[in-house]
DNA sequence: AAAATTTGTATCTTTTATAATACAGATTTT
DNA sequence: AAAATCTGTATTATAAAAGATACAAATTTT
């Protein structure tokens, strides 16, 4: 009745480290693709653990189709014919390339009330304390596949322009300015995070994977905060790109974001 | 001095699991500074787990400061008096805004050696199969509290033009300016990650903690790569911001990235 | 074709995490 | 001041992860 189960990520502590440690040495290429990994028994002793939890790391790392495992021949990384590159949120446009990518997200609904704005919130947005929000939480897919977890705070006088429903269909800042709102600029401070148990399930991911936490708060041309985003997304299919230009001359040499120009095709 | 980081998240995969799930929910609002907490009987009820289990997630919340626990009154969530807003990386300036903060980073290098570039590094740089590259491993630190697990690929001609001592003292984008290379532009994708071992003892945090991670390629004026940064950066400690404007009129209208101005203060 | 490797599978033991339960000490409520 | 709550601590039992071992099946090497 219950089925293998093959996780992503090993629940164990120490499968777990294994299957890090041999992720990371082949993310960053110490590991390349086409080499043999050292026999599963060997790795046991590199490690200095069981055969088994060895096992459970690899079963993880094939599950995530980084290697490949031959019975009699063994285990080589696999990193060529990786699963498409992520979606890139291009910073120029900040929106997500998916007319190039010929690429169209849906978006689900997961929650939607009105209550008082958190304190972070309210502090970001120049809200009274208390003032009434309303608090969306939405999950975009990409040919069925989730990425991206979206709780948004808006203050109640201005979401009540537009329904439950367009919330389904229009990007909020869309939303916004089809409302009147006249939208001035928006800050954008991207961290991570580890995925909890209602992000997790809301993404079919593991409880305890990585996310990239993308908080934007959008203000109108009075400076008044408009929209709060608290965005997760899952890092294997979402990034975000900035292409940068080296400008002045001298001591006044320095970075500028590129702008209106997509990043450099890989060959 | 800087107390050893507690954060220590548990170990069992259950008591790991309320952990992030409680944290999550003190992280975007849903538990704000001051409420209290249901008694650890109630959460047990609540996440089915037992006690004990709840204890250790309360244990570890209660290590990283994200609550206040006091018998017979219970336990209360303490948001404020939290460690200092995390460095934060101007998009404009490319660099942390050290000075502003009156912050000073030192490095310290783990890993210094050539070899052959791997292969998504030859890629990006556009350099032959096999080509050399210097292949180096710094940890940044800010008051001695390391924040930043950085690995530069730089082909062989290229940094035979500085020293490995110069690696600990100076930015490497510095070093190859004063090497005669011509920076053009660079092209920076950023996402999240595990920390594997290694990474994790470096920068002092866990295995299994969230990373930022932001890779980094870039060209001289003949478009050759000259530098592939990858780095990972503690999320609680930096972030990557990003000011925007909304330029142009009617269908015309989308986001600018806004340049030489630093993000809004807080108020 | 035989021998040596290496993965696949199975069983058993040991260790660790979780559960269940009880009660003491601190704090608040009645 | 007594009762009700809630955290702190301890004990024992159960479940889950990890370790140890053996051997079969696939593959490569000799």
């Amino acid at each position: 009745m219950n089925k293998p189960e093959k996780s992503l990520l090993p629940e164990g502590a120490k499968a777990r480290q294994v299957y890090l440690s041999l992720r990371d040495q082949i993310a960053d290429g110490r590991l390349e693709d086409g080499d043999s990994l050292p026999p599963e028994q060997k790795l046991a002793e590199i490690f200095s653990v069981s055969r088994v939890t060895i096992r459970r790391a690899l079963d993880a790392l094939a599950a995530a189709g980084l290697v490949v495992r031959r019975a009699g021949s063994g285990t080589t990384v696999r990193t060529s014919g990786q699963a498409g590159q992520p979606m890139a949120m291009n910073l120029a446009t900040l929106m997500p390339q998916l007319v190039e990518m010929g690429q169209t997200t849906t978006a689900r609904l997961l929650s939607f009330s009105y209550g008082a704005a958190p304190e972070f919130v309210a502090s970001a947005l120049h809200l009274q304390p208390k003032e009434q929000v309303q608090i969306a939480t939405r999950v975009r897919s990409t040919d069925g596949t989730p990425f991206s977890h979206l709780t948004t705070y808006v203050p109640a006088g201005i979401a009540e322009n537009y329904s439950e429903n367009d919330l389904a269909t229009t990007p909020l800042f869309k939303l916004l300015e089809l409302s009147g709102v006249q939208i001035k600029d928006a800050h954008q401070s991207v961290s991570a995070t580890l995925a909890g148990p209602d992000v997790a399930e809301a993404l079919g991911i593991a409880v305890g994977s990585a996310l990239l936490s993308l908080r934007r708060v959008v203000r109108d041309v009075n400076d008044n905060g408009v929209e709060y985003l608290s965005a997760l997304y899952r890092p294997d299919m979402f990034r975000v790109e900035m292409p940068l230009t080296r400008v002045g001359d001298g001591s006044a040499r320095h970075w500028q974001p590129a702008i209106g120009k997509p990043p450099g095709e890989p060959s």
